[in-house]
DNA sequence: CTGGGGCTTCCAACGATGGGAAGGTCAAGG
DNA sequence: CCTTGACCTTCCCATCGTTGGAAGCCCCAG
């Protein structure tokens, strides 16, 4: 089957299957007679498994062992238990991290009268001198913002040279 | 002051000092003679403001806005207050879809016996036939995962076989 | 035979950050 | 005065997962 049919049963896009392929973490599609990839069901079910993981939270680095482990017969299911419980530990120290902004913006926002005047509590914490709004691991990547859609902006808030 | 110095107090590095300006989220800096940027206090004061905010899960976007709102001595708290709730909400979202993604693992981890048998609920969860997997919002991209490095991936040599 | 939809590959972008190269500047020490 | 080394400059590249688009080939129905 072509790769719009694997792609639209098994969830995953045909972008990311090729994706998948290029990066390793599926092996290369067998070839058409046309040079379009072909799958079987086999394949599919790969991707269900890729895509399930994903939803998962799992890296496709992780989804790379977890498929590893997955083909594996002789491997204990402690072995997969602990990545799970590894990955839980993972999924548990950013939930952690969040729910600490969160707590330290509820302050913020709580102090605040949220009226037509303009001092706020909320800008003045973020201002403030002190060495204020502890910061869980000082120096770490952050990424899971976003959520909706991106579209429109291009490379955003131009205009706001304030002297300040 | 150097960049350097500005990095240092401020917590920003000097990379992103850059990068900041460069997107026009802080205005151009001012040159020494040497042309090296030139920093005050103000400019260190605003890092600051930055670096909190990033630390509380804003996007670089968004700071844009906050410090429009910062600098904007006519705007009521009520909007700040409005733009915190809205971050806040979503940040709660995003623990939503972890937690959903914990709860799913916890669900299937307490099922396998962890010992050294192969047969596990985890990966046959992963595996399984059925649509499982309740995902949340269906196609949306994911970014909050990373662990350690990178590297391995294979990808054996592109020797493009086409009949064609 | 033509049209349109699917497929191919390649290239770029997103967001925030770090790494590194090639070269200019500056202060301290010989 | 000159060297050394720390700092600065600009550029380009990589990350991670995903989407978008362009240019061109393939296939089937009309």
């Amino acid at each position: 089957m072509n790769i719009g049919r694997a792609a639209k049963i098994s969830g995953v896009s045909p972008k990311m299957i090729r994706y998948y392929e290029q990066t390793g973490l599926i092996p290369k599609a067998a070839r058409q007679d046309s040079g379009y990839r072909d799958y079987d069901d086999a394949d599919v079910h790969r991707l269900r498994f890729i895509r399930r993981a994903r939803d998962l939270g799992f890296t496709v680095e992780q989804i790379g062992e977890l498929l590893g482990l997955w083909s594996d017969r002789s491997r204990a299911s402690a072995d997969v238990k602990a990545f799970a419980l590894e990955h839980i530990a993972r999924l548990k120290e950013k939930m952690a991290e969040i729910e600490a902004m969160v707590r330290t913006l509820e302050t913020l926002a709580n102090h605040c009268h949220g009226d037509d005047r303009p001092d706020c509590p909320i800008i003045e914490g973020l201002a403030e001198e002190g060495g204020a709004t502890p910061r869980l691991q000082p120096r770490e990547p952050r990424r899971f913002g976003r959520s909706g859609g991106q579209s429109a902006r291009r490379h955003a808030a131009g205009s706001s040279n304030r002297t300040h």
